[in-house]
DNA sequence: ACCGCCGGGTGCC
DNA sequence: ACCGCCGGGTGCC
């Protein structure tokens, strides 16, 4: 009897029973297997088995339910016992005696995964049918297979078993077989699968449409579409709806993905995934949800008399615990004051630091606490954690996709915490990969898939094998419990956040008769280069050079001395080494434009301490330093595939570098884009000297040129740069949104690199100095093409030579 | 009858 | 379990 405490009598209640919480355990152990075992995706077959011991359980499962396997080693009446639990942990039987020593055995073993499903309605109350089958890497496929063989079990492979008569349709038996179709259509191909993927969070917004206005507490003003998100938040948080795939059939609860059926009503998901654009207001929707939604859909706090409601005696939860990374911290202090009535006593108590208050009590009382997922961890793998003590009434995640691997200590700690509302705030849902999103779904209690196996078997596994089905779930699921609105979204018609009517003129500039000359020079002996490359047929092994004559001929175009002196080159070939590098040293200018901001392939983010390599590409040093270290003398360069070496990469000679700029600054002088610049600002600043103006060149160099003209007719700017650190970059930001008087009237701008989104909504004047061309888009959309393999590498190639053929009309 | 047969008790791992 | 198995009761037809 002592011992059928332990292993009988699992699954009523999940959370404060020691033995489901076992259970539950064992369950998403068996869980993490898989994800350890990303290849565990081969089908080996499958056959039938029964389960017994039925009436000792409670757990109920239907036709086509599917069940979950768990090995019991510890079972003291057989050590290769294997339990049978369905979709919501409930323990169903065992494995019949001889088969579970078969299953032991390949489970122990990790030759595959062992997954059940139950094909008929059960019917008697003493053993049952089901259906096993056999998942995973084809080098363990001969093991299994001989395994089964040799216990005399039969091992079914193909759809078209002995069972047909049973079930008619074959795509169905299948689906109930194994709880997913075995393409019975032609699979997605990766780009339809890619391009699914990408959408997933596209269009989340029909149904959600409806606005609800901030309590009065909120003294900003919400923008409708932060209306639209504060409204659906109180619906995701008020509304007892079951989650999705669930149906209520009197009495019962259905699962119509994994066909479960459970008494209890499955927790409701209170709560959901924010997941709109930088830059539309989450932090202060969310802060109107908190101020607006108490208990019973009523608002926290009347503007008067908030302050007294240090309630001890009321048990109920009322706390909400914001966790963020350390850099956003102070930007949610900030934006509560702002958007909050001075006249409110939000009781807001930042949690960090050597010195905070760990009082459960204390912590509980307040209106808000914020913390990060450092701290929050930090906390977690100590003794009693004040913060998975406390009684939440709400967790927000801000940048929740910090929390996208499971393995981490923060998202473990995440799981723990105690609420009865979840919240999710992130720009990028997901990164890449599937399985970013499971921990969300996790961490939202969205049953059953917060455990591993049915996120795995239901969604994970069907869309990466292609299954059309699994991957409308997906969608189905998102959809749910997402927002998503970009900045180009529309809603009603309408763009989600109207700004001004934007006017765009092109101011076109003359050149001075001696800039004329300069320029038709440079490209006459650009356009001898090219045509011969283009006569050659290859244009694309000196790709390099074509860009570099192409921004050469931009630069002047903003101002002569831009690229500083250099030796024309082209067509020699270098015999040398200190020729090679000199022409390397020239090439890497060139690409540089001493002083564009150009983009680093390996990190994506604005080039420091530039190399060349000797097929001509830019990174940062460390950048390339790292690819050559990992991949020892394999190593290739990254953009073209050529070889490379650490000696062979070439830098800017740095005496240059600083000499030139210098140079630059000595013998400054004017040119006609200048000029216009110089001519539009001061005739701005005369009518309004209160309009800001943001000057956007992606020539650094040319920034700095344009610096002592601003300085010497009297503007106040500042100046942002990929080569800033983020900090600086915000204190700029910051510097150039303030209103006091005095704040600097022009903003300097230089950000091709980074991905970066700034809101600069104080500008309201921008001057484009020098316009992105099509070659640029050309390049990326190629670097994009190169990574996904979307397009065929001769109509690439076509296109982008019949791009520069055009642009310099050959 | 140291068998066969009958029918009640019983039953996961 | 409308089974199989066990073990006690029973014993020509």
């Amino acid at each position: 009897m002592q011992s059928r405490r332990w292993f009988g009598g699992a699954g009523l209640s999940f959370a404060d029973d020691p033995v489901t919480e076992t259970l539950s355990q064992a369950i998403r152990g068996t869980g993490e297997e898989l994800d350890r075992e990303p290849d565990a995706r081969v089908l080996f077959g499958s056959l039938r088995g029964s389960v017994v011991g039925l009436r000792y359980y409670t757990g109920v499962v239907n036709k086509g339910e599917m069940v979950s396997l768990v090995r019991q080693p510890q079972n003291p009446y057989d050590r290769n016992a294997v339990m049978v639990a369905n979709v919501y942990g409930s323990q169903v039987g065992h494995i019949k005696r001889e088969l579970a020593a078969l299953l032991a055995n390949i489970m122990d073993n990790n030759l595959a995964r062992v997954e059940g499903v139950v094909p008929f309605g059960v019917k008697n109350q003493f053993t049952m049918s089901v259906v096993l089958s056999f998942w995973g890497r084809e080098e363990n496929r001969d093991a299994v297979v001989r395994q089964i063989a040799s216990r005399s079990f039969k091992l079914q492979t193909g759809p078209t078993g002995t069972h047909t008569s049973v079930h008619q349709d074959i795509e169905n038996y299948d689906y109930l077989r194994l709880g997913c179709r075995i393409t019975p259509f032609p699979p997605l191909s990766l780009l339809q699968l890619k391009n699914a993927f990408d959408n997933l969070f596209e269009n989340l917004m029909e149904d959600k449409i409806g606005e609800r206005e901030a309590v009065e507490a909120v003294c900003t003003p919400l923008l409708p579409h932060q209306k639209q998100a504060l409204s659906w938040m109180c619906v995701c948080e008020n509304n007892a709806a079951l989650p999705p795939f669930w149906e209520d059939k009197g009495g019962l609860f259905y699962n119509t993905l994994t066909h479960s059926s459970v008494r209890e009503r499955p927790q409701r998901v209170r709560g959901g995934i924010l997941a709109d654009d930088m830059g539309l207001g989450k932090t202060l929707t969310t802060i109107a949800l908190i101020l607006s939604n108490f208990h019973h859909g009523k608002p926290l706090c009347e503007p008067v008399k908030a302050a007294s409601s240090q309630s001890t005696d009321d048990p109920a939860a009322r706390a909400t615990l914001i966790i963020c990374p350390l850099s956003v911290l102070s930007n949610w202090l900030d934006q509560l004051d702002q958007h909050v009535r001075a006249d409110v006593k939000l009781n807001v108590y930042l949690y960090y630091g050597s010195e905070r208050n760990r009082d459960t009590h204390f912590l509980s009382s307040q209106h808000v606490v914020l913390t990060t997922y450092n701290v929050l961890s930090a906390d977690y793998s100590g003794s009693a954690s004040p913060l998975h003590t406390v009684s939440w009434l709400r967790v927000v995640l801000d940048e929740g996709h910090i929390i996208r691997n499971p393995n981490a200590q923060q998202s473990k700690a995440v799981l723990k915490l105690n609420t009865q509302r979840r919240w999710i705030l992130t720009g990028t849902p997901i990164q890449n990969n599937l399985r970013d999103l499971w921990m969300l779904v996790a961490f939202l209690r969205l049953k059953p898939f917060d455990m591993r196996e049915w996120w795995n078997r239901v969604i994970q596994r069907p869309v990466t094998q292609g299954d059309k089905t699994g991957l409308q779930n997906l969608q189905a699921l998102v959809k749910c419990v997402t927002l998503r609105r970009t900045k180009t979204s529309r809603v009603c018609g309408r763009p989600l956040v109207s700004l001004p009517k934007r006017s765009v003129r092109i101011e076109e500039v003359e050149l001075t008769q001696k800039e004329r000359e300069e320029y038709e020079l440079a490209r006459t002996e650009g356009r001898t280069t090219i045509s011969r490359y283009v006569a050659e047929g290859t244009v694309l092994r000196n790709y390099a050079d074509v860009l570099a004559i192409l921004v050469r001929l931009r630069q002047f175009c903003c101002h002569p001395d831009l690229l500083g002196k250099t030796t024309t080159h082209t067509g020699v070939v270098a015999v040398t080494p200190a020729e090679l590098r000199e022409r390397l040293i020239v090439k890497l200018k060139l690409v540089l434009g001493t002083g564009s901001d150009e983009e680093c392939a390996v990190c994506l983010d604005s080039v420091r301490l530039p190399v060349i390599t000797h097929c001509a590409h830019v990174y940062c040093r460390p950048c390339i330093a790292e690819v050559i270290r990992s991949e020892q003398e394999q190593a290739r360069c990254p953009l073209c595939r050529g070889q490379i070496k650490a000696s062979e990469l070439v830098e800017f000679p740095l005496e240059e570098e600083e000499e030139e700029e210098s140079n630059l600054l000595e013998n400054w002088r004017s040119s006609s884009k200048v000029e216009a610049l110089m001519s539009s600002l001061l005739r701005l600043r005369s009518e309004d000297d209160s309009i800001r103006s943001l000057v956007v060149s992606q020539f650094t160099r040319f920034l700095t040129i344009l610096e002592i003209p601003l300085r010497e007719e009297g503007f106040k700017f500042v100046r942002l740069d990929g080569t800033m650190s983020q900090k600086r970059r915000a204190q700029v930001i910051q510097e150039f949104q303030g209103d006091a008087p005095g704040c600097p009237l022009i903003m300097l701008l230089s950000l091709k690199a980074g991905g970066v989104g700034i809101n600069l909504s104080a500008a309201s004047r921008v001057f484009l100095m020098d316009p992105q061309r099509t070659t640029v888009c050309v390049q990326k959309q190629d670097l994009v093409e190169k990574a996904f393999g979307t397009k065929n590498p001769s109509e690439r190639k076509t296109s982008r030579v019949d791009e520069i053929r055009a642009l310099m009309e050959l």
